[in-house]
DNA sequence: CTTAGCACTCGCGGCTGTCGAGTGCTAACT
DNA sequence: AGTTAGCACTCGACAGCCGCGAGTGCTAAG
């Protein structure tokens, strides 16, 4: 029976999941008629949320109580009844600004990409750090010496990517000596990828390009674990902010929880749990990677079980072939899409600036392979 | 009437302490008898505790329900009735060879730090990174160049800080400009404290001991800035961890909790705010810093209004005249006070171990003013 | 000082009845 | 054929009530 989705039942769809989006509550047919003044009575809507309903778009936890999208519904609206925004001229001069502050700083940008983010879209954000696209590319390295038999390691990539490192030695050396050294080790090193310097140390001593001494062996040693956690941590790394934020949500308030409290916060515990551990988010990461624009996933649509209540909205940032991470908010599936989706982008294209500055820039001086 | 704090009652106070730590309900007498096998009647029991009451250490919510210790109480458990202990061994050996695993690397010591506190405690843990005592010491700069407007500068400290900043120059500098540059400055600066770089600025510049090229000079004011921020925001950081293991005690789960969901939601809700914003907590770091030993806040005790639910178990951690921190335990009051005590006794003196290495032996290579 | 005994207080879970919101259906209307 | 009024029906929310059980406080006797 009743012939797909009309016109009509669209627009209603769409009423129906702007309303429940502000309200959080399940709305009801005469609702919409008086706050969006339709001219039809409340029970032609009625007749017209039923198809909806057998569409698979809205349920109804009993009858006699207001209608409620299903993750379904979400996704027709995301998809074609929701209008594109953009956040307003006055909010991106106000983030603009506030990254203008802290340039210089990718540490400080990532934290203020998700502060930003959650307190605009009202939910909790995830940041991950721009990953080098392919490997860790190494610059130089700077031996400091702290005391006799104490060194300050600063390892240097490309990219402006620093890792320090403290490191105890057996044996004194001098600042000159240290000097010397890592002069050494930044030649031999440059430009090379973490596989290149795994290749160099297993090649036989003989076809070594250059003689190292036992020390700088045991440098070099140490630079690779230092690459290697490094390149693994990083990836797995999920910055998050703005728990707060989301908690402020309906849902998480035992008093407007529509079910009961024990939800509320039972929901609550989990959402922590989501956002310290990872975990449920971690196979949304590459697919963000792989793909343009801003995702979008809705509910139980894809993720692990965990998330069911939950959808993410994310995009990639970063620079084309040279680095890229994955920023975006996450909140309940009632979440007001079009901002959380316009607040993304726009921080997605804010932050890949920032990093094309630093970019492309560099490449400039860099030698080309290809020429 | 009765008179005071008699030998059995202190006996009494201690079981209904423990019993509530351990159950999280208020204790009845019938209860204490049966468990702890006193020779004594309930009734006894009873007007023991009416007289504990009576003194303010055990309050009851309202006739017919069994008592619970108030911040009195605990007070003088903590202070007369707790018997010292150290984590076993076997605990300790765990917790040494995780330190062990990361050595090197400040930033990880007090993420570590962090997660022991709160795994070992069940409580949230609030760790400050170490604060270099009088002023940050300027050691060394290096400038590296990351393209030729773009200079990443990492200024080294005493006591093996390191910060670093991307720079954008107006003109291009060379390499080997940058190097001498730095030397330069590393030489000039070497030692000083961020007022004495101030007051070198000021100076009259035919006092100046070096000429400063004018590159030289605004290097100079961006390292100041640096080291300004720095310091502030060192003073106010507060790192914390264990939101979820704190979550898990019972005051948090509107199931079990005696009053209703709701509190127990706004408390969780509370929580949150305290560590987030670190309100509430400030207050109570310079007077730890200030103090030897482990300080133990209780209840209303002595923060703001907002903590009057939680306590804290806090110590200083660190080395003599050289760097000191804070780190510490937030929980309810109704806390494992002596498991929370030792715990943040030993890693405080495990982090001032690790420092000490990394500072006594600084300390030797420096030079003494004194002699 | 201790204890048995007992009245008294409260919280809690279960049960009931009422109210109001909202739907679903039917029959009449255009 | 689509729209609408009308009305029965469903269900959650809320308040009130009852009885139970836990635990105290008091008293009087040991």
């Amino acid at each position: 029976m009743s012939a797909g989705l009309t016109e009509r039942r669209q627009v209603i769809l769409k009423l129906v999941i702007q309303e429940f989006v502000e309200t959080a509550t399940p709305v009801a047919s005469e609702t919409l008629v008086r706050k969006y003044r339709l001219n039809v009575s409340s029970a032609t809507v009625r007749n017209e949320l039923a198809a909806l309903e057998e569409l698979g778009y809205l349920t109804h936890l009993h009858t006699s109580a207001g209608r409620v999208p299903t993750d379904a519904g979400y996704r027709f609206f995301v998809e074609n009844l929701m209008e594109r925004t953009t956040l307003s001229l006055a909010e991106q001069r106000t983030i603009r600004h506030q990254f203008y502050q802290v340039r210089g700083e990718l540490d400080q940008w990532i934290q203020l990409a998700g502060a930003v983010l959650a307190r605009t879209t009202q939910n909790a954000s995830l940041v991950t750090p721009p990953r080098v696209a392919e490997r860790l590319r190494f610059r130089s390295l700077e031996l400091i010496g702290i005391h006799e038999l104490m060194v300050l390691a600063v390892l240097v990539f490309h990219g402006g990517i620093v890792k320090q490192q403290t490191i105890a030695l057996d044996t004194a050396r001098s600042q000159e000596e240290l000097r010397r050294s890592a002069a050494r080790l930044s030649d031999y090193l440059a430009d090379q990828t973490l596989s290149g310097i795994e290749e160099l140390l297993t090649r036989d001593p003989g076809q070594q390009p250059l003689q190292l001494s036992e020390f700088e062996r045991s440098m070099l040693e140490l630079i690779l674990r230092a690459m290697q956690l490094f390149e693994e941590q990083a990836r797995e790394q999920i910055y998050s902010d703005g728990l707060l934020e989301m908690l402020s949500q309906p849902e998480f308030i035992p008093a407007l929880a529509r079910d009961d409290a024990e939800r509320a916060v039972q929901r609550l515990r989990r959402a922590l749990e989501i956002l310290k551990s990872g975990r449920g988010l971690e196979p949304l990461i590459p697919q963000a990677l792989a793909s343009d624009g801003v995702q979008v996933i809705i509910g139980g649509e894809n993720s692990a079980d965990e998330m069911r209540e939950y959808s993410v909205v994310l995009a990639r940032y970063g620079v084309e072939n040279a680095v890229a991470g994955v920023l975006g908010v996450i909140g309940p599936t009632r979440m007001a899409y079009p901002r959380s989706i316009s607040t993304v982008r726009y921080i997605s294209s804010l932050m890949s600036n920032l990093l094309a500055e630093l970019y492309n820039a560099e490449s400039r001086d860099q030698p080309n392979p290809d020429q």
